[in-house]
RNA sequence: UGGGGCGUGGCCAAGCUGGUAAGGCAAUGGACUUUGAAUCCAUGUAUCGCACGUUCGAGUCGUGCCGCCCCAGCCA
């Protein structure tokens, strides 16, 4: 294998990073950074992000920080910061042993304020905010000069120096940039810089009485740390004028932008705020449930790093607006925990099979392969007895075309155990199909018989004497639609939520094998699908969550 | 009617200095099968947004047009 097949496929950064290590623009150097701002939980978006930033830093052997960019104390926790790091540390990229903090170079950015100042090109504006936003104009008409403008440098020096002793109440001046007014991108014309806010900030207290502006802040932090490419998404491409500007305005150190397009996946919404309302409105039972697109909930349903870093691999970078089918991110799972899942027995919803003719104390012990493919992951030994559970749409009474399964009369093979054949139907006083009668035969042992005659249908199952109990949790998508944002004139995304998304099995039964399993172990539950033990299991208590089921070419054919 | 981006098969996405369209997912057949899983084999007529133009030759260059996304927080 080359050097090349190892790294990740280029793509138009890598190629820009490549071009500036040739040309020695940074000395060779590559440093990108994550910057997450602590006002929520990571995404799958996040990951995106982490994937490019970390993942160029890796692939030339440079650095990549985690900075946390805590500019705003309205909106930031310390709660936020340990999650962060811990969903971070998950993915497993490497930030060294420093973790950044915007709010560490506070001192730093105020004072480069101050030259600009001096330097004429940024004052201290009296206007309210929604007058700044009258004469900010629109986007077809140039905005107006502020009469606070012009004020002289020491008239300037002395109010932000009161705005930052706290002289002032909050929202009644700001630093801006004093750029161009009639600028045709609206982000140049004249930025306010620092606000006036009287709130405690997580890391400085009290310290502070303004607080810097993503625009004045993101570039003085990078340039701090000497990052060569601040990556962010497509929202901050008309940005990098002014992240050049004020760079430039300063003599500072100056890195480069670039810009690529964020992640969207079908039937799912990764706002924050519509993150929250989830949450917020009950429609999930929190940040990781696992129906949720963020790291702590994909974790809780049974995803693992590789997954999603293979997932973000396949997805590419590039700057179009695209969304991802997430059927895509479903076969990467799927193909991972094919590979290393063992394999386990587990009637989600079961209907009690008495085989008559088995002796009625007997137990025997099939030792059944853990993978299929895979001998090296060893057997585990299943209890077979008179008594077993099968899946209730394992059975049709009236079987459908070209259904396979159990009926009435008809022989199928239960895993790794006997043929069995179907002798009779017990149903309640409702009708309700309540027990099936079966004949085994004794021939087929193992699962094969000496006349090699065929049976269409295997089907799993478990023994009802040796049986666990277990809650089993089937999740769907959150949304009806790929697109949650396609709904009628006047509603939002809470339109097309899915009313099935979470679907509980109280009553599921699972091979005793799976007694000590611990959450976070993953299975796959042979013919239904992948599944991880919930932290929700305890002592006699288990539970399982649907991490995605099986491909199932039954249901298609069903469907016709 | 301002500015900044983007537009390659259903969904992503390669395509570097022009030479005549990778790959993955999805879908569809079939083989195999003690998971209707996995695996294997096979299947795409893509007006490369459109139109002119340059050229022996354009997805790649030029011009014009169309469509979609982003920007008017003292959020990031």
């Amino acid at each position: 294998m080359t050097e090349n097949e190892t790294m990740t496929p280029r793509d138009f950064i890598r190629m820009a990073v490549e071009e500036d290590i040739r040309t020695s623009r940074f000395g060779g150097r590559v440093h990108t950074r994550f910057p997450p701002e602590p006002n929520g939980y990571l995404h799958i978006g996040h990951a995106k992000a982490m994937a490019i930033d970390f993942g160029v830093a890796k692939d030339y052997g440079g650095k990549c920080n985690l900075r946390f960019d805590d500019t705003n104390p309205a909106k930031e926790e310390d709660e936020y910061v340990q999650a962060i790091i811990e969903d971070v540390r998950w993915l497993g990229h490497d930030f060294g042993d420093t973790i950044f903090y915007a709010s560490d170079y506070f001192d730093q950015m105020y004072a480069w304020a101050e030259q600009l100042v001096r330097q004429g090109q940024a004052y201290v504006d009296d206007l309210s905010a929604d007058e700044i936003r009258e004469y900010r104009g629109t986007l077809t008409e140039p905005g107006k000069n502020s009469p606070y403008r012009d004020r002289s440098v020491e008239e300037n020096l002395d109010l932000l120096r009161r705005m930052r002793a706290g002289e002032f109440p909050a929202g009644s001046r700001v630093l801006r940039a004093k750029i161009d007014m009639a600028s045709p991108n609206i982000n140049l014309r004249d930025p306010v810089m620092y606000r006036i806010v009287h709130a405690p900030h997580h890391r400085t207290g009290d310290k502070w009485h303004i607080y810097p502006m993503y625009d004045w802040a993101h570039g003085l932090e990078d340039s701090i740390e000497g990052i060569t490419h601040s990556l962010c998404d497509l929202g901050y491409e008309d940005h990098r004028p002014l992240y050049d500007w004020f760079l430039d305005a300063l003599g500072i150190y100056h890195p480069q932008q670039i810009e690529f397009a964020r992640l969207n996946l079908t039937r799912t919404v990764l706002s924050k705020r519509f993150l929250l309302r989830l949450v917020n409105e009950g429609h999930v039972r929190g940040w990781d449930d696992p129906r949720m697109p963020t790291l702590r909930g994909l974790r809780r349903r049974g995803y693992t790093p590789e997954v999603i870093a293979d997932f973000l691999n396949r997805v590419g970078v590039a700057k179009a607006n695209s969304v991802v089918d997430i059927a895509l991110l479903e076969y990467c799972v799927r193909e991972d925990l094919n590979e290393r899942a063992p394999r386990a027995m587990a009637v989600l919803e079961p209907l009690k099979v008495v085989i008559t003719n088995y002796p009625e104390d007997q137990v025997e012990y099939f030792d059944v392969p853990n993978h299929p493919q895979k001998p090296e992951m060893g057997t585990r030994q299943v209890p077979f007895s008179r008594v077993v559970y099968i899946e209730q749409e394992d059975f049709m009474e009236e079987p459908a075309p070209k259904y396979f399964r159990l009926a009435p009369g008809r022989e199928v093979r239960l895993v790794g155990a006997y043929y069995i054949t179907c002798i009779g139907v017990v149903k309640d006083t409702n009708g309700n199909i309540v027990e099936l009668h079966a004949t085994y035969d004794p021939a087929s042992r193992g699962g094969a018989t000496p006349d090699g005659r065929k049976v269409k249908g295997t089907i799993h199952w478990v023994s009802a004497a040796h049986a666990l109990d277990a809650e089993v949790r089937m999740y769907d998508y959150l949304f009806t639609k790929d697109d949650p944002g396609d709904v009628p004139e006047g509603q939002d995304f809470m339109a097309n939520l899915n009313p099935a998304s979470l679907v509980i099995l109280p009553n599921a039964k699972v091979e005793p094998n799976l007694a000590g399993t611990q959450p976070g172990d993953r299975y796959q539950f042979m013919r239904k699908g992948y599944f991880c033990t919930d932290p929700d299991t305890a002592e006699g208590k288990l539970v399982f969550n649907l991490t995605v089921s099986l491909r199932d070419s039954w249901a298609k054919v069903q469907q016709q």
